[in-house]
DNA sequence: CAGATTATACAATCTAAATTGAACGTACGG
DNA sequence: CCGTACGTTCAATTTAGATTGTATAATCTG
């Protein structure tokens, strides 16, 4: 092809590379793949989409996390493709609407997990009283598991009030 | 000593397994070691306090590792020591209030850090004006750079909002 | 259809963090 | 004082998972 996509010098400003950093800090934090939080943050400040290629000179990192990194923000729809006719590379930038992808990790990520958890802790109370039928168990004990597991149900039914009310809120 | 507590089987019924195995599994999804997940499992439902010895052969870790856990889960406040006179062991016990608990990691953890990033942001745009009146920045660079620093500014009010609300209701 | 240029899949490697074993310090009981 | 039971510290190991290089598949160009 033309060289004129060689001239690109892939450097980047030094509020972008703060922007990068602190997202690499944050997805550490939460315990993600680095290197996704550095594509999110080049993307979150890029003027213009990005392509693989692009995200790979930029960062300094494989084409292979380059392309496993996009596939997971897009799945999470943080980030989307934008297509330039007569090119077949996949562009990519950010979504617009950052609170949205908020609520969406609330719903998709936290919720379902209170819910599995709060069926777990259900299940659990049932597996207690049959362990107790069974005389398996010493009665302390067995008041001690009723006891903390329904404070457990108590506090599960709490946490899923709050879930709306910060749904509203963001 | 006498040789009462080496009769101690160690044991566990299959609903306090079922929570040792729980809370590994919360532990491991935040990012924090599982075997404090365990030791905090072991102690939620349990009808005594545990020595460090007690938490070794139950859960079949190391003393290393006991010793670290139960640290770590007394510096966030999860667990208590309990003192039997005439004994030197220290024992190990969750506190009553999980509540409390969620409460003060809300504040300890995530206000801090919220409030951090919101300095953080606030830098970034003052180093942007600066890169700006350098002459570094192309216009089109500058104003993206701007509108989603600024986004990410109005984000951060909205989700300092919620913690407080949240705090109210758990 | 051959030749390029892209994105993905996968096995190998590399890295960071969790876990451990062993040495150490301390306090108690005889 | 010694010996013992306890908790901690720290270097070494193990493990999990992030990253990479290479091979493959797919899609366009000439």
């Amino acid at each position: 092809m033309e060289n004129a996509t060689k001239i690109h010098a892939y450097t980047l400003s030094e509020t972008r590379k703060s922007m990068v950093e602190a997202c690499t800090r944050i997805c550490q934090l939460l315990g993600l793949p680095r290197s996704t939080g550095q594509i999110f943050g080049l993307l979150y400040l890029s003027p213009t989409p990005l392509s693989l290629n692009d995200i790979v000179e930029f960062l300094g990192i494989s084409k292979a996390s380059a392309s496993y990194g996009t596939r997971r923000l897009l799945s999470w729809r943080a980030i989307k493709t934008v297509w330039k006719p007569g090119d077949r590379r996949d562009y990519f930038e950010v979504i617009d609407d950052i609170s949205g992808l908020i609520k969406r990790m609330l719903n998709d990520f936290i919720k379902p997990r209170l819910g599995s958890s709060g069926k777990r802790v259900h299940d659990m109370l049932e597996g207690l009283e049959e362990e107790k039928d069974r005389g398996e168990l010493l009665d302390a004990e067995y008041q001690i598991c009723l006891d903390r597991l329904n404070s457990l149900v108590r506090l599960q039914e709490k946490l899923s009030a709050v879930i709306p009310v910060a749904d509203r809120f963001v």
